[in-house]
DNA sequence: GCGCTCACTGCAATCGGTTGCAAAAAATCA
DNA sequence: TGATTTTTTGCAACCGATTGCAGTGAGCGC
C-alpha cells in the first residue's frame, strides 16, 4: 500500500541508498541522482518512515509531553505553546494525561516502548521525583512549572514560588493592607507550600499586619468559593493572597454573594494570570506566571540535553509580576516631597 | 544501552523468536519458557520498542489528534477526554497544533510519517475537505464536532447545529422575548452558519417576532465584547443567541459595561457548556453540547474503522439541550388550567 | 516399543530505513 | 595523458522487532 524506499529506487533506477541519502541533510548525492530521485519521489508521493528510521539513527523526534493538570485552564495555553514550540522544531508531541495514575513506572515504560527523545513534564503538583524517575531511565527531561531546587536532580523551569508570595506580600502591604491572609491550594501541593513560605516570610518582618492562612481542597473553583463561603462567617480578612486565579474567581464568586464588593470591602490577588481573568467582567489583580518564557526554556533544554545527554542539571526560574487590575485598591499616591527625580534635601 | 529482545534471548538461553512471542498475545510458548523469559526480562529491565514492531505488525498505536480550537476554554476539557479515552484502549495521542496552517498537505505528510493508525480531527471551524485528505490518504480518520452532512465522505461526530439554532430560538420564544437576534462568530465557520439557519427558520415561523443578525470576529471574548458594545449603541434586542459561550462572556461584560442588567434589561443563551460559564458569577443559561457523548462516539468510530478500513463513513449528532441557568427570564408559569396531570376538560 | 499427533522452537526472511566500506566515476593536478 | 585525489555509488550489514515454515521432541494410543 504505502511507498517504500525501495519503490522510489526501482523507478528512479537507482540504489536503495541513493535514495535515502537524497532524503538526508549533508549526504553526498549527485545532482543528477537526487533529481532523478526526487522526481521519481514526487511521482508516487514517497515520504520517508520517519519510525523506520529511527530504528537505525535513534531518534524519532518524538517528546512525551505529560501533565496532570487538565482542568486547569492555564494549561490550554501550556499546550497551545509547547505544542507549537515543539512543532517549530520539528518535534512531535506525544501527549499523556495522568489523571489520576501518578506512579511514573507505567508511564516510564511507556515512554520507552515509543522511543521518545525527551520527555517533557509540565506541573505545578507533581513532586520533583516524578520527572526524576524518567530520568532514571535514561530520558532526557524537563520539569516546567515545577518546585525550584538548589540542587536539582533534573532540570526545572518556573517561577520562584517562594519569591512569588513574597511579591504578593509585597503588594499587599504597600496598598495599606493591615489583615492579610493567604488562600492556598490543596496543603499538600510543593507550589502551595512554597508560596505561603514566601508570603509569610515577608509579613513576619512586618508584625504590625495580621496574618492568616487556610487552604481550599483543590485548585478550582468549587473549592476557592467553599473555603471563602467558609471564612465569611467569621469577620474576614482586608485583603487575601489567593494561590491560583481560578481559586481567586471561585473566592471573588463567594464574596459577591455574600453582597460584598471587591475590592471596596475586600482585596484579592490571585496568582498565573490566565487569559480569562484578564475578561472586564472578572478583572482580577494577579501575579503573572510568564508561561511562554517557561515553556521556551523548557523546550530549549529539553533539546539541549538531548545533543549532550550528560548536561548538568540546571533551574531556571523566571520573575513573576503584579498585573495591576480591578481587584486590589490602588497604591496610595506617592509622597509629592519624596517623589522620583525630586532632590533629597 | 536499551535493552533489546536480543539480550534477553540470550540471557534466557532461548532464539530471539521466543521472547518476541512471551510477549505477544495468542502465541505458542511453553509455560517453562515463558518463564525463563519473563525472568530474564524483569531482570533486564525489558520492554519491547513498539516503534520497531509497529514495522512488522503495520500497527504503531499512535492517533493523530489534530485541533486547531487551542483557544477555545471548551478544548481543554475536549483534549482532557480524548487523551484519557485514548489512553484507557491503548492508544497513544499526536497532538498536532494547527495554528494557522490550514492546509492539510503538510500534516498528512507528517502524520503518515509517523504511520498513526488513525487521525481524529477535533475542530468546530475547519471545512470537511480538511479531515477527507486524511481519508485520501488511506487514514481512518473521524472529524469530531464537525459538520452535519447526510453524504459524509469520513465519519463525522459532533451535533446538529442546525436543530441547536431551532432550540434556542424556541428557549427565546418560549420565554416571551418578541425581539431576538443571533450574534454568531465569524461568518465564514460552518458552525455559525448553520446556527444561523437553525435559529432563523424556527423564527420564520413566528412572524410576530422580528429577528436580527450579526457576527463576531471571532470565537472569542473580545470579539464577542466588541460586537454587543456595537450592538448597544442602537437599541438591542430583548434577547441574544450567541453562537458560543465565550462570544457570550464577552456580550455579557458589554452590556454591564452599559449598565444593563442581564435579564432584566436583555437575555442571552449560549452554546456548549463549558465548565465556567456554571460558576456562580458568571451563570450563563447555554445549549449544552454532550462533549463526553461526542469523544467517546469519535474514537470508537476511529478504532472501529482501524479494524475494519472500509467501513461506511457514518454521522453521528447527539442532541443538544437548554441548561437553565440565570441570563434568561424564567418560562411563564404553565396555566394552571392545563397543568399536567389536570383534566383536559 | 512404534507410529502419529501436536504443541514448541528456532531459522531466516522481512518490515523500511541507514551507513561503513570499497569500488567506480569524476575531477584535479602535473 | 596518466597519476592522484575527491566525489558518488552500490553492496551488504544492521536497527529491533515479527512470522511462515520446517524441524524437534514430548505425549499419546495401541
Amino acid at each position: 500500500m504505502a511507498i517504500t524506499l525501495k519503490d522510489v529506487a526501482e523507478r528512479a533506477g537507482v540504489s536503495r541508498s541513493a535514495v535515502s541519502r537524497t532524503f538526508t541533510e549533508g549526504a553526498s548525492v549527485s545532482g543528477k541522482t537526487r533529481a532523478k530521485v526526487e522526481k521519481a519521489a514526487a511521482e508516487l508521493g514517497y515520504s520517508p518512515n520517519a519510525l523506520a528510521s529511527s530504528l537505525t539513527t535513534g531518534r524519532t523526534k518524538l517528546i512525551g509531553l505529560v501533565s496532570n493538570n487538565f482542568h486547569n485552564p492555564l494549561f490550554l495555553e501550556v499546550f497551545d505553546l509547547f505544542t507549537r514550540g515543539l512543532q517549530n522544531r520539528g518535534l512531535r508531541p506525544l501527549l499523556v494525561n495522568l489523571s489520576d495514575e501518578t506512579d511514573p513506572a507505567a508511564w516510564v515504560r511507556m515512554l520507552r516502548q515509543y522511543s521518545v527523545d525527551g520527555v517533557i513534564v509540565a506541573s505545578s503538583t507533581l513532586p520533583p521525583s516524578f520527572a526524576e524517575a524518567f530520568k532514571s531511565a535514561g530520558m532526557p527531561v524537563v520539569h516546567s512549572f515545577g518546585r525550584y531546587s538548589t540542587s536539582p536532580h533534573v532540570h526545572v523551569v518556573g517561577i520562584n514560588n517562594v519569591a512569588c508570595g513574597q511579591l504578593a506580600a509585597a503588594a499587599l502591604i504597600a496598598r495599606g493592607y493591615r489583615k492579610v491572609a493567604f488562600l492556598g491550594g490543596p496543603e499538600k501541593a510543593t507550589s502551595t507550600q512554597d508560596r505561603a513560605l514566601g508570603f509569610l516570610s515577608t509579613l513576619s518582618e512586618h508584625p504590625e499586619i495580621t496574618v492568616t492562612t487556610s487552604y481550599a481542597k483543590a485548585y478550582s473553583f468549587d473549592a476557592g468559593r467553599a473555603e471563602m463561603s467558609k471564612l465569611l462567617k467569621s469577620p474576614p480578612a482586608e485583603a487575601y493572597f489567593c494561590g491560583d486565579d481560578v481559586l481567586s474567581i471561585g473566592a471573588l464568586s463567594a464574596i459577591e454573594e455574600a453582597g460584598l464588593a471587591v475590592p471596596r470591602d475586600i482585596g484579592l490577588i490571585g496568582l498565573n494570570d490566565m487569559e480569562m481573568v484578564g475578561w472586564q467582567n472578572i478583572d482580577l489583580t494577579t501575579t503573572r506566571q510568564p508561561v511562554a518564557e517557561i515553556i521556551g526554556a523548557s523546550i530549549e533544554l529539553v533539546v539541549g540535553t538531548i545533543e549532550v545527554p550528560d548536561r548538568h542539571p540546571e533551574t531556571r526560574l523566571f520573575p513573576c509580576r503584579v498585573i495591576e487590575r480591578g481587584t486590589l485598591r490602588p497604591l496610595p499616591s506617592p509622597d509629592p516631597r519624596r517623589a522620583d527625580g525630586m532632590p533629597r534635601t
